[in-house]
DNA sequence: ATACAGATCGGT
DNA sequence: CCGATCTGTATA
């Protein structure tokens, strides 16, 4: 599989987005890999979308690497627990990004384990594996990606993605974002994708619950 | 200097 | 549903 060059990411956040599912994220963390396929992001839109950071074009230390190049890794920390990674996408001045949501393990599931759980692999439940990667918080832990990975080139040889193979089109589903409910009308922007068939989604959307 | 809410998670 | 836990951000 082919690293990502930076015109990938230059474009629109919806696009990237969309175009990321079924893509890899590898880690190269202290000489051990690890990586996952994206099944589940998020595009945050920059200053007009009132869900993003960087509505308004506010411009601070926290937001100032998605003002940066496209092709970085802005990561944050919420609710002083949990990184959050996303990849900057656009172009320099334009701050929108695609929130990395979920993931299904690819390659280093043993270590992956034991950053989320501090034990062998082989100890943990069904639940406790598909825990592993299934939300931006726990695939930050699992991939050990912390605050010292925010600004990081996607371009470089420690943090980057791989050309995947897209899902099919009916595979796909488009729906709204999670957790942003101060966001007003953006509440209803369809802005969230999510691979249907992987079992590493971390929410599903309600109205399609009950599909055979 | 102080107040407050958050792109989450795990346990009730 | 609630609490953890702390930083970024806004207000004074």
């Amino acid at each position: 599989m082919q690293k990502l060059d930076r015109n990938f990411y230059k474009c629109s956040a919806l696009e990237l987005a969309k175009a990321l599912l079924g893509y890899h994220l590898v880690h190269i963390d202290d000489n051990t890999v690890l990586a996952g396929k994206i099944v589940e992001t998020e595009a945050y839109m920059g200053i007009d979308d009132k869900a993003a950071h960087s509505y308004n074009n506010r411009r601070t230390r926290r937001t100032e690497t998605m003002f940066g190049p496209p092709g970085h890794a802005y990561v944050y920390l919420i609710y002083g627990m949990y990184y959050c990674m996303n990849i900057v996408a656009a172009d320099i001045g334009i701050p929108q990004a695609v929130l990395i949501r979920a993931l299904e393990p690819v390659e280093g599931m043993d270590r992956m384990a034991e950053l989320r759980y501090g034990k062998d692999l082989s100890r943990c439940s069904k639940k406790e594996i598909l825990g592993l990667t299934n939300g931006p918080g726990k695939l930050c832990r699992a991939m050990n990606i912390t605050g010292a990975d925010n600004g990081e080139d996607l371009c470089g040889n420690r943090l980057f993605l791989l050309k995947g193979t897209a899902p099919p089109e009916s595979d796909i589903v488009i729906t709204t974002r999670v957790n942003i409910d101060y966001a007003e009308e953006a509440i209803n922007y369809p802005y969230r994708f999510y691979i249907n068939s992987s079992p590493y989604v971390s929410v599903r959307d309600k109205s399609l619950q009950d599909k055979a």
